[in-house]
This record gives structure tokens, sequence and C-alpha cells, in this order.
DNA sequence: TCATCAGTGTCGGCCATCCGACATTATTTT
DNA sequence: AAAATAATGTCGGATGGCCGACACTGATGA
């Protein structure tokens, strides 16, 4: 975990901007909040305009024909731009973005922006390099999804979240995002019930802790065993 | 499907380079031909390249820690390019790309592809929208995997492949690629012996017709009802 | 402060799909 | 053309995880 942070320095971490990158961004687009529960996309809208945020997570989702929210395109963290491919690519939104916690956006419209890819190479080649990222990631989803059964996905999801946006303490991570059972389900493709299982025999195994809501990793390793 | 066509003509099909986005390619790269059933890249080896299909059809997969192929990256097409998440992105290649059929590249070393990029503004924009379209066809295979059981997602990929890649014909569409069962398997998370079964409940209910290795959409509306 | 509702814990039945096994049929290879 | 290999067809048993049901607990709000 170390060496990872240590080569997002170094290399810089495709999926955050820059401090230069988020400052040509703020310059391009005006500054927004949102309310934590708050919808700032929905599927089917018209997708003209691309998001920075600069606090707060948003987690991206769809609808199944059920109603299922499925979290196909992971949690956005601060730093990370958002609705970059439907805009860019398509008119329409696949997706709905929520406000998991309280939010600050820039927003910035697509006009604006694709003159901001046009005069600054170097943001276009981020943004293709960002998106790259994204499609690895979603990729390994697949990966995932086919070939490990659901206590080997929750506890790779644990791991990830831990690392991408968890607090370390002495004894251990704390995941701060207040996510539901269902929440969870809806990231690995299981049942609610199912989740709230798992997470208690990794409880009772001593691998995680749970803070009210929050859930603090005590046992990387252990839970790690549960891959595969 | 012919507005679909129709569509693509217009706007610019985001996943194929058109004719002058080709022609900048072959100019900057080496032209090369690969047998079938040969590996193009591996993983983990280093991505110092990228590559534009002229002829043939590639598979991208990733391989299980049992050895199984799974399709993560679905198959790429005459005139779209691979390679370039991993090339943009990261040093390494994460998945294996192979030959379906007799197969021609346009190989560009990774330098080359960079300064191109930066030269023609246009073709690094339609780089990211083609990762931006890819991106969204992960996201959408990642909910399909969670929401959909075996026959529907069996039948949409039967759907998906000939839209992309069938030869109409009077009573159906061929699709020529002759894929394995356990090939498909690898493409929709499941085991060979379910493809086989249900590859035989649509052709009992004459949605399909094998010929050879080959399949023939007879009945395109039947199909889609197993989805969901 | 009580009522309401969202979220959690737990159980047992059920079913889609996996998995091994084996026979049969194509497709290469020699 | 024969032998070897790869791919398909089909079957039953085993099972992971879905689904409904219901009790419990902790928030939120009037």
């Amino acid at each position: 975990m170390l060496a990872k942070a240590k080569k997002d320095l170094l290399e810089g971490n495709p999926l955050v901007l820059d401090d230069q990158e988020k400052e040509l961004v703020r310059e391009t687009g005006v500054t927004v909040n949102y309310p934590k529960g708050q919808i700032i996309f929905a599927a089917e809208e018209i997708a003209d305009r691309v998001y920075l945020i600069e606090k707060g997570w948003v987690r991206i989702y769809r609808l199944s024909s059920e109603g299922r929210e499925v979290t196909v395109g992971s949690i956005r963290n601060p730093g990370e731009m958002m609705g970059l491919a439907e805009t860019l690519y398509h008119g329409r939104r696949t997706c709905f973005a929520g406000a998991i916690s309280d939010v600050t956006l820039v927003v910035v419209t697509k006009r604006d922006f694709l003159d901001l890819l046009t005069e600054e190479h170097e943001l276009s080649l981020k943004v293709a390099k960002l998106l790259a990222a994204r499609m690895r990631e979603a990729e390994a989803m697949v990966h995932e999804l086919v070939c490990w059964q659901v206590p080997g996905r929750l506890a790779l999801l644990l791991l990830k979240i831990s690392e991408r946006c968890g607090i370390p303490e002495s004894d251990g991570v704390t995941i701060k995002l207040r996510l539901t059972h269902e929440d969870i389900a809806g990231m690995i493709g299981t049942t609610r019930q199912t989740v709230t299982s798992l997470l208690n025999t990794f409880k009772r195994e001593k691998s995680i802790e749970f803070q009210g809501r929050e859930i603090k990793i005590l046992d990387a390793k252990k839970l790690a065993s549960w891959i595969v």
C-alpha cells in the first residue's frame, strides 16, 4: 500500500487530477453544492456537462428492471471527474450519480469542456488516461464477477474501498462511508441478506469490526484470504 | 438496426476509426500479419505499442486463477484499435489478445502514438471518445452479469455479436466467427455445458440454427424475449 | 416522547447453475 | 486413412446463494 502511494506520487494517479489540472477546470466551470442523498444526474438526461468532485463522495449506479440500484462505476472520490464518458460519447446518461455525503462539485458545460480539451492537449491526454484507467477497472470487475464467489467479492470490495478512501488508525483502517448492506449488495452483485451474514462472518473471525455503520478493517491479510 | 446504422453514419461510430484517421495510423506504424490462433500480446508484457485492426477479429481475454479464459473486453472488429488503455495508462498488459481468424494489424509504438496524438488533436479526442464508448460497454456488461440470468446473457451476446459482425442473409443473420461453446461460456460467465444445452434450447424453438460451427439467428425477437 | 420507517440479523426452503462423468461427433495431425 | 485431439451432447447429484418471512434495533420526525 505504501508502494502504491509512492507510485501514485511519482507517476501521478491517473484517476485524480493534479492541482494544475483542477485549476484549469475550476476556471472554466462553476462551483455547486449538493446535500447528501441528492441525485446529481439521472439516466436518460442529456449529458451536456461534466463534473469535478471537490469534496465528498458520489456513487455511480444503474437501475435494474426490478428497481435495484446496481453500482457499476464504483464510488468517485474528491479530485476525480465524473460524467465524462457519456458527455464525450453519446448524448444521454446511462446511469445515475448520487451524493453519498454532502458534496461540492465544479460543473463544466460540454461545449466549454471540449474547448478546454482542444486548448490544453495535456488535459486531453489526461482524460484519455483517466478513461483508460476506468476501463481497466471495469474489466477487472467483470473478471471478478465471472470468476469469484460472493465472499471473495465482498472481501475485495472492502479492501479496495479502504485503500481508496479509508482513514488509517492505530489498529486498522476505518471506512467512513456509511454504506448500507443494500448498497454493498448492489456493488458486488448479491443480496442484502447475504451481505449481512457474510459481514458477520468476517466480524466473528475478527477481520473487521463495526462502529455504528462504519466498518473498520482489522486484519487485511485474513480478509484477503477469502479472495478466490 | 437500420436506425443504428444510419446513426453510425451520421455521428461516426465511435468504436471504429474513419478512413482519414486510419490513414494517419497507417503512416505512423507498420503492417503485420498474424495467423489464426496466434497470441498478439499477453498479460504482464510491457505495453509499448497499440494496434489498428485492418482485417480479421481479435478476442481480448484474461486468464482466471484456474486457467479459464474470460473474455472481458469483447471481440474487436476491423477498423477498431486495441491495446490502447494499457499503453496509455499503465506499463503492462493485464489481458491477452488472441487472433480469432487470420488477422492484419498496423502496429504503432507508444512513443510514435503519443506524438501522433499531440500533433492531431482530433485523433486524441477520438481516442477519448473511443475509450468512453468502451467504458460504457464494460459497465453495461457488469450490469448484465449482476442482474440477468444465464439464458438472457447468452441471448444478448448472440444479438450483440450478430449486430456487430454478422452477415445478413435472406432468412437471418449468420455469425461467421467460429466460437466454441467454451469461448462463449467465458464471455458470459457460465460453463461450457450450460452454453451447449441453452443453445440447443434456442435451436429447438427455432430462434437460431447451426451450420457447422456457425450460428444463424433466425428470429431475433424470440431470442430477445429471453432477456430479463 | 412516541410513532414510523429504514436498516440489520437470522432462518429454512428452493432453484439455477455448477461440476464430474461419459458417450458421441467433428476436426486436426501424421 | 487412421489416430489423436478437440468440441459437443446429455445426465444426475451437489450447492451457493436467492428469496420470503419475521423479529429486532436504531434512526428520524411530528
